[in-house]
DNA sequence: GCTATTTCCTTAACATGTTAATCTTTTTAA
DNA sequence: TTAAAAAGATTAACATGTTAAGGAAATAGC
């Protein structure tokens, strides 16, 4: 039985990487004035959404694997962007913290990046922009299993 | 104005990663059996669908940036999987053809990769696969710029 | 209490993503 | 026809993705 895979033009892998890449574009853009990574902003997102985490919620919320975390943080130690303390109690774990140096990348660039995602919103159309955020979080493996 | 970003539970963004990653596991893991990477599969996937390509045509297709794709096939020629050769008439363009061992592992695994793909078609609901895909050409920026 | 296991994190090694610089070949334009 | 510009591709440099191995601290079981 000579079944044929689907033409590469209907494949959904890739088309998650070019709905990605298409996305990122203007994100990056601002990013790059900034001198922080598309990373480095999720990091800070998430830190400025949460407070404090230890590593582990960290880069599960930041959806980054572990030994990229550690690089990062490391790099935005570095910069200044975060400081990193070891928990009194249990001398494994390490906590981040986002600084004022952070914060303020959040704050000078949210207006910004807040009128990229309505750009966005406003090209899908805002019940499909729902319905796709709906449709993806149907693959996410952290969601259900 | 205090706006705030969307929290990062509801960030496309961060959605369409979790979303591959959860697409792509299975995948990688049919792949580790065979030796070769996600990018390399994708490669072999789209010269065994159009033929010989310039690698202009071919980083297209397969969504990879050009450097990449240097490296990418050049590592991919000292296994066997494609064959590099001059233009003849343009001594710039370089032209790529897959080998008979390069066809030989999409031969291989189409089978167990259409599961994959069925199983995810299924998970989702036939209608909703379709409806995905179509949301995602629109964020594809070489589809309408 | 003591060892084996588990947990949290880091390092290592290799492949890719991303941007910029460079190199070669071809095309343009005066 | 020849120097400048453009096109195709590579190299370099740094950051991240991915898997596997290693290291230190905590916990479980005996």
């Amino acid at each position: 039985m000579p079944f044929k895979l689907p033409s590469t033009s209907r494949s959904l892998p890739i088309a998650l990487i070019r709905a990605r890449e298409g996305l990122m574009a203007p994100i990056r853009d601002m990013l790059a004035e900034t001198g922080i990574t598309e990373q480095q902003w999720r990091v800070l997102r998430v830190l400025s959404e949460y407070g404090m985490l230890d590593t582990t919620t960290l880069a599960d919320r930041s959806s980054l694997l572990f030994p990229s975390l550690t690089r990062i943080a490391a790099t935005m130690r570095d910069k200044g962007l975060i400081t990193q303390t070891r928990d009194k109690v249990d001398r494994r774990r390490q906590l981040i913290e986002i600084t004022a140096a952070g914060q303020k990348i959040i704050t000078e660039r949210t207006a910004q990046s807040m009128q990229i995602v309505a750009d966005f919103k406003s090209k899908l159309g805002p019940g499909n922009y729902e319905t796709l955020l709906d449709l993806l979080a149907l693959l996410d493996p952290g969601l259900h299993d």
